[in-house]
This record gives C-alpha cells, structure tokens and sequence, in this order.
DNA sequence: TTGCTCCTCACGTCACGTGAGGTGGC
DNA sequence: TTGCTCCTCACGTCACGTGAGGTGGC
C-alpha cells in the first residue's frame, strides 16, 4: 500500500497529479484509511505506470482512461492517434519557424547596425535559458539559413572572428 | 470605425477572441455607440494587426502587450525567446515521436500480424483525417524509420505490393 | 415581422498548481 | 513539541468557446 505522496514520487508526478486523477475517476485508490488517507495498491501501481508512460508520450488523459477500459483494442490506435498530431504541431511549429526567421532578416537588412550583444545575453538571463538551449537555437537558425544565422549575428554585434568562433563550437 | 464583428472578421478572429482582448486591456475600442456597441477606429486596427501577426506565430498574448507598451524595444526580443520556446517544444515532440516509433515497433514483433487494416481507416474516420495528414505520418514514420514503417506496414496487413504502393505515392 | 448583430454574465476547456485552514503520525 | 504528511475546498492558469437571456438596427 502507497500512500498518495510516495506513489506520486516512484513515477516523478507530483501529489495534486494524482488528487487531479482521483477527481476525474481516471485513477481511484484502492481504499481509505480510518482517517481518510487514499492508499493505493499494487493494481493500482500498475495502472499508474501505464498512465505515466501514455502521458509522457502526451496522450490526453481521456484517450488513456478510454484505453485502459477497454485493453483489447490495444495501444496502435493510441499510438497512431498520437503520431497525427505529433505531425500536426510540428508542421505549425515549422511554418512559425520559417516565419519568425524571415521576420528577423527583415529587421536586420532594415536598421543600421546596433550593438545589440545585450539583447541576446539578457533575454537569455530573464528566461533562465541554458547553455545549451542556448546552442540549439543557433543550430536550428544555421540548418534553416545559414547566410540570415551569419546576417543576423553581425546584426547584434559579433565580429567575423567571433561568429567564426561560435559556428566551429556549433559543429561539435 | 468597425464594430466588433467586421474587425473580428478582417483578420479571421472570432468575436470572442475581440471580447477577451478587451476584457484583459490588450484591445480596448476606441469607443462604444450610444447603444454600447463597441466601435474600433483605424488605429485599434493596425494594432489588432500587429496582434493577430504576433498570435499567429505563436507568442503569448502578454508578452505582445509587453512589445506593444515598449515598442522602441523591438521585436527581436519576441521573436528570439519565441524562437527558443519552438525549439524546446520541437525537442520534446521529437522525442515522443521517437518513442512512440519504438513502441509500435515493439508491439509489432510480439504479436502475430492479424488483418488490422481496419485501424487505420476507422481511425483516420474517427479522428476526421484527411488524405493529406494520413501521408503526412507515413512520411514522417518513413523518416525516422523506413524498416520500422515497413514491418509496421506489413503488420497492419498490407501486402508486399500495396506497400511498394504507397511508397511510390510518398515520394511525390 | 424576420434575420442579423450587439450586449453582459457565467460557466466550460485541459491538466494540473497553489494556497487556505485544519488534522494526523512518528 | 517539531516537522512532515494528509485532508478538503476553492480559486488560478491560458486563450478563448459556448450558451443564456435580452436588446437594437435595417
């Protein structure tokens, strides 16, 4: 028997997840104890891990619970239905890509030159932004346009030597 | 002056989209008739304007009051963290679908094939999929994995042939 | 009169997060 | 006694969508 914060830690979710499951009937706990506190069993454990694993493929909860009553259908429906609109994002995802990046060109070719380092180092700053977040933004910005990447970091102030230097640590 | 509707209308939003950006002070209309009825000017609309071209590239409505309180900021800023926010989703929508890919895959080799055909159709029924996304997906399975897509072809009962099929009709 | 537009609540969505106020267990 | 865990409301989030119930304009 688990009670709900320990069953929430073995699947890394977090207590109101599973208060939130209880409500919406998706996972109810076995029991009670004398004094009202939810204990859940080893089924349930079960259930939870099947949960966990459909949530973090980002299957909605109700496609899950559908699945759950009734297993014989298996998980390719699931599965599929996810893919579609796995795809579905990533084509939206893409097109604003494409036009955020055509959006800075613009910008670019527009105003003179400004030293704009600050920009960069301070957005990066306010949105707690890593290393290596960081990284991958100049990546996705060279696989997209090269020459607008290249445009674009002259634009906020970096020298030839210093874009050079940025594209060789890109390159590992 | 536009009610509420016929500048809903010129940038294909709903009117409650107008009722909500008014109710939280991003859009408020220059004025209201005798009557009420809410009256947007030329200015609200070249504002709208530069919402719905902010919105539609996927940045949050408070950040885009941010940018149009501040607009000596520019909308590098916006468009970088946006840029940022793209790639971590991008990032995790790439590591489902490469688990969901593992999954089918699993599922494929432990059962026997059976004529599952009907799933796909049912489901692209059910889920209101065109002919277009359902290609979409093969390309993307095609992708990532084009022996997983075969075996995965093969298990849902399509002959060697209708498979050689489609691929075909995947390459246009 | 009809059909269309407008108004203001107020609740629903999705999957939780975050207190508030109080109790139980070791 | 202290610190941790548990409970039940109830409201907040994000960007709207969807009625309900009523009025105005052509």
């Amino acid at each position: 028997m688990y009670t709900i914060s320990r069953i929430a830690r073995i699947f890394r979710l977090s207590r109101s997840t599973l208060l939130y499951y209880d409500s919406i009937g998706l996972l109810r706990p076995y029991g009670r104890s004398e004094k009202g506190y939810r204990l859940y069993c080893e089924e349930d454990r079960r259930r939870l891990e099947k949960i966990a694993l459909f949530r973090g493929l980002g299957v909605p909860l109700e496609k899950i619970g559908g699945y759950l009553a009734r297993p014989e259908e298996g998980t390719i429906p699931l599965l599929m239905s996810r893919m579609i609109a796995i795809n579905g994002q990533m084509e939206a995802l893409k097109d604003q890509q494409k036009a955020i990046l055509e959006m800075i060109e613009a910008e670019g070719s527009l105003r003179n030159r400004k030293p704009l380092l600050h920009t960069l180092s301070a957005l990066a700053a306010k949105a707690g932004i890593t290393e290596k977040n960081y990284l991958a933004v100049h990546r996705t910005f060279e696989k997209a346009s090269s020459e607008a990447h290249r445009r674009f970091l002259a634009y906020l102030g970096f020298t030839d030597a210093e874009i050079r230097a940025l594209l060789r640590r890109l390159e590992k």
